[in-house]
RNA sequence: GGCCCGUUCGUCUAGCGGUUAGGACUCCGGCCUCUCACGCCGGCAACAGGGGUUCGAGUCCCCUACGGGUCACCA
């Protein structure tokens, strides 16, 4: 069984980039009928929050992911760490080490003034001599001097690199005890059962440290896949100077969980030339190895394109509800299909799709000046005169768009005009700009009286 | 600086030794039209540079440049 996890760490919200390896991490496990775990790495207890967590939860709700079993808490695992720190103690394969920070921030300086790379000097690594009073020891590993650490990552291919390169004894656990990173992330993967660790690039430096332990515990290696980074739309690291980091921002800004997993999976993964995926395809087209192996960055613009491509065949049932969060009730509207039809090719993110909304269901309380400018004159207003007398002498109540439709050409045809001449004019009276769905819509969302009501007002305003 | 990773249109990408280097977003034309969108049609635009290997290289190898990551008693 394939068991993927999502571990992060409770320092905040979940961001695009973090939403990104747990989409990805989701859609392995569940493509091949596994698991996809959470875990929160919570061992330094200085800085912890429940808010944090509590954050990510509501993120992974508002997009449809979900968790199985239980969320993993490292601060509530110490036990088991303990356990397997002693284990490697009892092997010889970790030793305390009495060097204090201050020795070994001595050491670390005067090894850059030679321009060598900091690194701790194995000091007490099968040390003999006489131990040192007063020094709280940290435990640190054995690692493999002189042996090379290779892997084969999924995204990257072969990894090879030289042990004595890339690490020193590393601390396994503080002068506290309390376990480190490396090697908690080693344990609780493999007490876990991850199968398959999807993790950002950054790690990838952190897995030989890892594979380390793997081996000193005796337990069997993951497949690991690295995910390149997130850029920001310059190319650079993606921080949150760029804004719109926080997942839960972008229901804020009006977009669909469908479109922001959309663009997600296609930043860095591919399917040939398709776009457009559904949950279902997602999982059973996507392959981790698919991966690109180099970062991309952040653009907006095709989020946007795809957000109106979900709004657009979004089932009206879905807008109608989705528009409550941005105050908007129509429910109980009677034109309500037709109002949110008429929208949906026109609004990229519901938000605006709100804002459009009101500007048809309300009296306009301004007007748009250059609209006015450009399609308000003597004759114009003449024209919005007559029109109002003619729905007056209506001996009908129109309802639908093609009844006002028909009203609207024998009303043409009467006075000799164009659709030109009527519709700017109209719709300004309607809505308050030149911009709006077919006037025949709004004429029929808005219904009669509301339509006379609001030239009378506008043709008072301008005369 | 050491180590590791990367480099195809502005951006996301297809390509897996032989292609007029394809698609998508953006942008620019046109059609549709009561405006704006949608939709449809069309256009601009890329293999970082240099060496090899090969009959043939975006595809394989090496070097250079540039970009990124990482080097904690943080995760």
């Amino acid at each position: 069984m394939t068991i993927t996890r999502f571990a992060p760490s409770p320092t905040g919200y979940l961001h695009i980039g973090g939403l990104r390896t747990a989409l990805y991490s989701y859609l392995w496990a569940k493509k091949n009928g596994g698991k996809f775990l959470l875990r929160i790495e919570d061992t330094d207890l200085k800085r912890n929050s429940i808010e944090a967590t509590k954050a990510i939860e509501n993120a992974f709700e508002w997009v449809g992911l979900k968790h199985d079993e239980k969320i993993v808490y490292q601060s509530q695992r110490f036990d088991i760490y303990k356990k397997y720190i002693q284990q490697l103690l009892d092997e010889d394969k970790a030793y305390y080490c009495y060097m204090s920070k201050e020795e070994l921030d001595k050491l670390r300086e005067s090894q850059m003034a030679k321009k060598q790379r900091p690194r701790y000097d194995n000091r007490y690594r099968d040390f003999s001599g006489t131990i040192p009073k007063d020094i709280k020891p940290v435990i640190r590993i054995k690692t493999p001097i002189g042996k090379t650490i290779e892997f084969d990552d999924g995204i990257k291919g072969k990894i090879s690199v030289k042990v004595d390169d890339v690490m020193d004894d590393f601390i396994i656990a503080r002068s506290d005890m309390s376990p480190t990173y490396n090697f908690v992330v080693a344990i609780d993967d493999a007490l876990m059962g991850i199968t398959d660790v999807i993790r950002g690039d950054d790690h990838l430096s952190n897995t030989p440290k890892q594979i380390v332990v793997y081996n000193a515990l005796g337990f069997k290696l993951p497949n690991f896949y690295h995910v390149p980074m997130i850029l920001n739309p310059s190319g650079k690291k993606l921080s949150k100077r760029d804004g719109a980091m926080d997942v839960m921002e972008y229901k804020n800004m009006g977009y669909m969980p469908e479109a922001l997993l959309n663009f997600l999976v296609r930043l860095g993964w591919s399917y040939g030339d398709q776009e457009i995926f559904s949950m279902d395809e997602m999982l059973s087209l996507f392959d981790p190895h698919d991966i690109n192996k180099s970062a991309s960055a952040y653009n907006s613009e095709k989020l946007q394109w795809l957000n109106a491509h979900y709004i657009k065949n979004a089932p009206t049932k879905r807008i109608i509800k989705d528009l409550e969060f941005f105050e908007l009730k129509i429910i109980d509207h009677d034109q309500k299909e037709l109002l949110v039809d008429a929208l949906k090719s026109r609004a990229k993110t519901l938000k605006e799709f709100a804002l459009m909304a009101k500007s048809i269901l309300f009296d306009p309380t301004e007007y748009d000046q250059k609209a006015i400018k450009k399609f308000l004159n003597e004759d114009s207003l003449q024209i919005l005169q007559n029109f109002t007398k003619f729905l007056k002498s209506l001996n009908k109540t129109p309802h639908l768009p093609i009844e006002f439709e028909e009203i609207v050409k024998e009303f043409l045809q009467k006075n000799e005009l164009k659709m030109k001449q009527l519709a700017q004019p109209l719709r300004i009276a309607m809505v308050g700009s030149a911009v709006s769905p077919s006037v025949y819509d709004v004429m029929s969302i808005i219904k009669l009286e509301n339509i006379i009501k609001r030239v009378e007002k506008l043709l008072m305003e301008h005369q």
